[in-house]
RNA sequence: GCCCCGGUAGCCUAGCCUGGUGGGGCGGCGGACUUGUAAUCCGCAGGCCGCGGGUUCAAAUCCCGCCCGGGGCUCCA
């Protein structure tokens, strides 16, 4: 049975003429009919049906309720309609199935028209267009198989089979349920999430809290959800991420550009690589013309590529863009902190190979590389868990290339294998963050992409000079740099839950030392101190509030700051300084010198940015009360 | 889009169930204190209790509608 389901303001009919030689026998009053504010049933009974008509009825019914609970009316419209199926069952069993669904409906108490069967009929219909207005069923008797009115690309999503192992250093390919996850919770929490998706928690996420209490990450509620405002800390943060990311990559090897943040909805290569995917972006209207702003830095870069004469020389070629900002509209309910955002900044790098030998040669240092770049800011192998995800023909010609990954991350990873290819890509991994609410985040991926050079029309020129697609990857070594912040800050809270201090990466602290003198008498040997330590680039400042010395150290405390100075009589006397480390909760009496050699070597080989506030503490607003 | 929770001063929060002129803390401002490693003391100012409607002699409180935020569902390039 096919059923067509559309909430609509009204739906009204009138009976023309008969359709079939032996039509419903109706009465007068069953020639019109109206209903307001209904759920209106188009049905086609199909021949598979007459298998097991009670069935049938039953599941429909209940597909019904359901939709019928949804959208909030207690008026249905049965309405026989035979254009939703090509096989459609015989006429008399049809009728009977349609009736026992009018029946049963009205039994349970709503109020319900059918319109009669076997007659053309004329019929006005206002759809009211929300996200569940419209939609399709089919249902087949034995196994009841849901299908929504959605994209051709989502449906071919849906019956696309996954099948989950666990894949261990030593090679062994394990069934997921039938891995013994002791040792390994974290994979087992990441697992569950990937696999069942479904969640019971009502609380804010750890990193919200810190990012606002902070004063780096605020919402916008003069923006769209999802778009966040970033205070002078938090910019500095990300800032520095930005940078970070931007070197590696172009120390690996990569070629930075900059493309269009929006892009023509007619262009021929966009239109078929956006009809993939459902309708998630902005729309921006210009005169006449539609644009979207990008998800992903995708476009800009292959439309450079097909423009570009390659030769294999060139190859692997590597292309990088860190995109401020993607746009995906996610939906309003999914927007999550800084883990999930409708504006986000993606480093995105797209690599040219010429055949799957190079392609994988690539993959393997650009997972290595990602490995490398999530150190760097505090992440190890430990805080993420290892998605790699291919079809079943990759994985048979390529056993030992994939367990090799394991061993180069030391530990099970959860491998998602497909029969047949779907996405535009045989091979890809992720490294996942698994937060406080035990959900998990992706971060660093690379995906081998076999599709995209043919759409966009990339090509290469190879040693006898024939013009050949090229096999492309996509890589994003870190994630969106909002969600490395999110990894970050979700880290320190496991961290605070088990009774550490959270910290950020030292190269990171928005202010690296605070420089506190005991009264005003010694501020000017604070300020002497501080200008030494920014004058070796650090960030340093001074609380010249006329506070408590209690005070200013647990709020420099509060604010996670890694070095506390505190100086009075004895110091300027001594030409010394001491200093409250929050690595140990100690305090050490020392030369600025040293400490400016400790955070230099600390901080060595991360980019370096200025201080985000004024000097003196006392000149800051504050942000957020 | 649907479901749940929330919206009280710049920030956090009590009061709402059981209607009777909104209370505290932080921050801000003024003053005293001149400080030695996680919150000094005193005073002052600051509110269309998200918006609109209804019930009532009387609404932050009860009812209806809307807006905004958070979480969940579905989905996720």
């Amino acid at each position: 049975m096919r059923i067509l389901l559309i909430h609509s303001d009204y739906l009204e009919y009138e009976v023309k003429d008969k359709a079939l030689k032996k039509p419903e026998e109706i009465s007068e009053n069953q020639k019109k009919g109206r209903l307001d504010e209904v759920l209106a049933v188009f049905m086609s009974v199909e021949k598979v049906d007459e298998q097991n008509p009670e069935e049938i009825v039953e599941k429909a019914v209940k597909e019904i309720e359901e939709v019928v609970s949804q959208v909030k009316t207690n008026n249905i419209f049965v309405y026989p309609f035979a254009h939703l199926s090509s096989e459609l069952g015989s006429p008399d069993v049809a009728l009977r199935i349609l009736k026992e669904i009018e029946n049963e409906l009205k039994n349970k108490g709503y109020n319900v028209r059918r319109a009669p069967f076997g007659y053309y009929k004329a019929f006005k219909l206002s759809c009211k267009g929300h996200p569940l207005a419209e939609l399709s069923r089919t249902i087949v008797p034995g196994e009841a198989k849901k299908e929504e009115e959605v994209p051709e690309a989502l449906k071919k999503e849906e019956e696309l089979v996954s099948y989950w192992y666990i894949l261990t250093p030593e090679g062994e390919l394990v069934e997921v349920d039938k891995f013994d996850f002791s040792g390994y919770e974290n994979l087992k929490k990441f697992a569950n999430y990937e696999i069942n998706k479904s969640r019971v928690v009502t609380e804010e996420p750890p990193h919200v809290k810190i990012m606002l209490e902070q004063e780096l990450v605020d919402y916008e509620e003069g923006s769209d959800p999802g778009n966040l405002r970033y205070y002078p800390k938090g910019r500095l943060i990300k800032s520095l991420l930005e940078n970070y990311v931007t070197e590696k990559l172009i120390e690996y090897g990569a070629m930075e550009v900059e493309t269009p943040i929006m892009y023509d909805f007619e262009h021929p290569a966009l239109e078929k690589y956006l009809n993939r995917f459902p309708a998630r972006q902005y729309v921006v209207k210009s005169g006449d013309k539609r644009f979207f702003l990008r998800f992903a830095a995708c476009f800009g870069q292959f439309l450079i590529k097909k423009d570009a004469t390659i030769s294999y020389r060139h190859l692997p070629l590597r292309m990088y863009e860190l995109t401020r900002y993607s746009f995906r509209r996610e939906k309003r309910g999914e927007l999550s902190g800084l883990r999930r955002l409708r504006a986000f900044t993606m480093p995105d790098m797209h690599t040219v190979a010429k055949n799957l030998q190079q392609a994988m040669e690539e993959f393997k240092k650009q997972y290595k590389l990602s490995m490398e770049v999530l150190k760097g800011v505090g992440l190890t192998p430990k805080d993420y868990e290892v998605a790699i995800r291919f079809t079943e023909d990759f994985w048979n010609e390529n056993k030992d290339f994939i367990v090799d990954l394991t061993r180069i991350i030391g530990k099970p990873v959860l491998i998602e294998m497909w029969k047949q290819r779907f996405f535009y890509f045989i091979l890809k991994f992720e490294f996942n963050f698994v937060d406080n609410l035990d959900k998990a985040a992706a971060l660093s991926t690379v995906q081998i992409d076999v599709e995209n050079s043919q759409r966009f029309g990339i090509t290469y020129y190879d040693e006898e000079g024939q013009e050949k697609y090229p096999l492309l990857l996509h890589c994003s070594p870190s994630g969106a740099i909002e969600r490395v912040m999110y990894a970050i800050l979700e880290k320190q809270a496991k961290l605070m839950k088990k009774g550490k201090k959270p910290m950020y990466p030292p190269w990171l602290s928005p202010i690296q030392v605070r420089v506190i003198p005991v009264s005003e008498k010694y501020l000017d040997y604070a300020l002497y101190i501080a200008g030494k330590l920014e004058g070796a680039k650090i960030r340093a400042d001074v609380d010249d509030r006329n506070e408590r010395l209690n005070k200013k150290i647990r709020e420099a405390e509060k604010e996670w700051i890694p070095y506390i100075i505190v100086v009075g009589e004895n110091e300027k006397r001594m030409g010394v300084i001491t200093v409250r480390k929050r690595e140990d909760n100690k305090q050490y009496e020392i030369h600025v010198e040293d400490l400016i050699k400790e955070i230099k070597q600390k901080t060595e080989g991360f980019p370096y940015k200025p201080r985000p506030l004024p000097p003196l503490v006392s000149m800051r607003p504050k942000f957020r009360g």
